[in-house]
RNA sequence: GCCGAUGUAGCUCAGUUGGCCAGAGCAGCUGAUUUGUAAUCAGCUGGUCGGGGGUUCGAAUCCCUCCAUCGGCUCCA
């Protein structure tokens, strides 16, 4: 006999070689049913694995991580097993789980197309009823090497080649054998709803010099319900698309003859820019920065200078040339060698430090025309930039301030589920960076210190830290779960080197001033698109572009509805007249459509009782009450959405 | 940039064995209606069928090429 101990501390005896499925049927059959994965000792292991020795066991159901990672990862072989027998001699990459599912990269001999779905999906459900056992062998390198060598499949064999020894298994469920880590379902038949959901290119082992493998997509459920309801929640998050927002509530455009990834920004998305923007001067006016304005284009030599020119300069937009000297210009894609030159304007003493200087600096970067979406990623957009210029010893306050702003902003606009990444080089592949290893580990330890400092829990990424310094990066997800980072904090030893910047301390010596790099929103661009996306178009009412639209029940009020629309925008209330030819009905309708806070209804009985009747977008008729109370009411739900640093 | 898909009116979309002047709804314009909480009625306007080239008696439809968009990959100062 064998003693398991649980989570909860409880310990029960099992015989010898008792698997973690069997645990779990001698706990409750519901719990049997339920159960996909287990740990065993902390490691994930399959259902079916005998345990040998005393354990501590932890079982997992679909809500748990790891048991959805057990059940998508046996889908991708499942997928597998599909491909080889619809596509005879078809090679395979590798076949994870991924956070929504799974996929399988393979090179087929025959073209796979989004039109061929339909019939893999059957072939799967198919070997999925017949609960084909998943059954695991542990090989030798030199038989799983023979393995694959005679089978002709020479990713699996370049794979192998890099595992050692003693730690190689395979996986078999049917006709189809994997290599593969594991763990797995005990069988198929777990798998009842299947959808693959798209085909891709993917370069194999993630390298543009290596071959293309096609890569296709799937998600899959031990329910049907579950698919349907999985597939209704992408119909709904494609409602929230930025890019379908921002042209129903015209917010932004792009234009061909414009050119890609150049937004244009129409009326109403440059009012609720215009107010982010102004609500960030507002907070960094009281955090001291000072704001500054710098030209969009700079000579190459700046860039020489900085840096960037060598990193990039080949790649990005072409330089422009005066048309008589030849002289070469960048079209700006970042704003801090400009900044840096306006710290060098005059001698900088300790006690001008720090100086924090601020632009919403519109920068232009060549991104790859693949790479292009939306607002979230474009090739001309608007930085909510500074440069922190401070001293050694100031370094950690600022960050930490800094931080401060960030959290600030996310909170007012109630972005509850983001993730603080700490940035660092990869440290294989240091030649990527520029500086010393002495300076990038005072920068890394300067931002693990701060964050850790302010209470912020972090996930650390390798080789994503900037090319002259590490990141604070926080990530936010749009509709569709996608991540994408919105502020960033920097530090930076480098630049101020580069530019030989310099101040004099109390001792009456020059000193090297270090830089912080930083942008809450990240861009106005991908800022906004977020911010749609999270909002469905519902603005809160301090930031959205039109609060109020008085709808009169006819044309004889609209003298009426004018009179007070001149009222509530003294009391700075953005507000308009819907004051077309059209039924109530139908002004209600498009005006709720618009996503328009308040509707306020004016007819005989409001213009004679001199009140408003008010409707909310989405929730309908409030009653009636006075101009005065309306507007009263209006600012007080204003001040409580942007409370007071 | 790479793999795959898509591109018809301002918007959403019909229209493929190639064949009458290319259609609908919404939006827009004109007129009627003067309206009480999510679409009033009628008429009218609007399209180089993404661009260019080709095959054909004939192309939105087939072929080539370029452009843009979408899903990924790579990249991301």
């Amino acid at each position: 006999m064998i003693k398991i101990t649980f989570p909860d501390g409880s310990v029960r005896e099992y015989a010898k070689g008792t698997t973690a499925l069997q645990v779990a049927e001698s706990i409750s059959p519901r719990l049997a049913q339920d159960v996909l994965a287990a740990t065993v000792n902390g490691s994930v292991v399959d259902l079916n694995l005998p345990i040998d020795d005393a354990a501590a066991v932890k079982l997992f159901k679909w809500d748990d991580d790891e048991g959805k990672h057990a059940f998508w990862h046996t889908s991708s072989h499942l997928l597998a097993e599909a491909l080889e027998a619809l596509y005879p001699g078809i090679k395979f990459g590798i076949g994870p789980a991924i956070e929504n599912g799974f996929y399988y990269d393979v090179d087929s001999p025959t073209p796979i197309t989004e039109g061929d779905l339909p019939k893999i999906e059957e072939k799967m459900y198919e070997l999925a009823r017949q609960k084909e056992e998943m059954t695991r062998r542990e090989v030798s390198k030199a038989e799983a090497l023979k393995t694959y060598t005679e089978k002709g499949d020479p990713y699996k064999v370049e794979l192998i080649a890099d595992l050692t020894d003693g730690t190689i298994t395979f996986y078999t469920n049917g006709n189809f054998t994997d290599l593969c880590r594991g763990p797995h379902l005990p069988n198929t038949g777990y798998i009842k709803a299947i959808k693959l959901t798209s085909v891709a290119g993917a370069y194999w082992r993630g390298s543009e010099k290596n071959k293309m493998l096609t890569r296709i997509y799937g998600i899959t459920f031990p329910k049907k319900s579950m698919l349907d309801e999985y597939l209704a929640m992408l119909e709904e998050a494609k409602k929230r698309d930025h890019r379908k927002l921002g042209k129903e509530l015209e917010l932004f455009a792009f234009s061909q003859r414009v050119g890609q990834g150049l937004p244009l920004w129409l009326p109403k998305g440059t009012a609720l820019r215009d107010r982010l923007e102004g609500f960030l001067r507002n907070v960094q006016k009281k955090y001291g920065y000072a704001q500054v304005i710098t030209p969009h284009i700079g000579s190459k030599e700046l860039y020489v200078t900085s840096g960037h020119y060598a990193k990039y300069g080949k790649d990005s937009f072409q330089p422009i040339l005066t048309p008589d000297e030849g002289e070469e210009y960048l079209l700006k894609p970042m704003n801090c060698p400009h900044h840096c030159e306006i710290y060098r304007i005059k001698p900088r003493s300790y006690k001008d430090l720090p100086l924090r200087l601020a632009e919403f600096g519109t920068v232009y970067r060549y991104e790859m025309s693949g790479e292009l979406h939306g607002l979230t990623r474009v090739r001309g957009f608007t930085q909510d930039d500074a440069h922190i210029f401070c001293r050694p010893d100031q370094l950690l306050g600022e960050f930490q301030k800094v931080i401060d702003i960030v959290l600030y902003i996310f909170k007012t606009l109630d972005f509850k589920d983001f993730t603080a990444q700490v940035s660092l080089r990869d440290p294989n592949n240091k030649e990527k960076y520029i500086g010393s290893d002495e300076n990038w580990e005072k920068a890394e330890s300067a931002i693990i210190q701060a964050a850790a400092e302010k209470g912020l829990s972090t996930v650390v990424e390798y080789g994503e830290a900037a090319f002259y310094g590490p990141k604070l990066d926080f990530m936010v997800r749009d509709a569709l779960g996608r991540k994408w980072q919105l502020g960033t904090i920097q530090v930076d030893y480098n630049l101020p080197e580069r530019f030989d910047l310099s101040y004099t301390g109390a001792d009456d010596k020059p000193h090297r001033p270090v830089m912080i790099h930083r942008a809450p929103f990240g861009s106005m661009e991908r800022f906004v698109a977020v911010l749609l996306e999270h909002t469905g178009g519902k603005f809160p009412l301090w930031l959205t572009p039109d609060q109020v639209v008085i709808l009169p029940i006819s044309e004889k009020f609209n003298d009426y509805a004018e009179k007070l629309s001149e009222f509530l925008n003294n009391c700075d209330i953005r507000t308009q007249v819907d004051d077309r030819n059209e039924k109530i009905g139908r002004k209600i309708r498009d005006n709720e459509l618009k996503r328009i806070p308040f509707l306020l209804i004016v007819g005989e009985k409001e213009e004679i009782e001199g009140t408003v009747s008010v409707r909310l977008q989405g929730e309908g008729d409030k009653g009636s009450m006075t101009r005065e109370a309306f507007a009263a009411l209006v600012g007080e739900q204003v001040a409580k959405e942007v409370r007071q640093i």
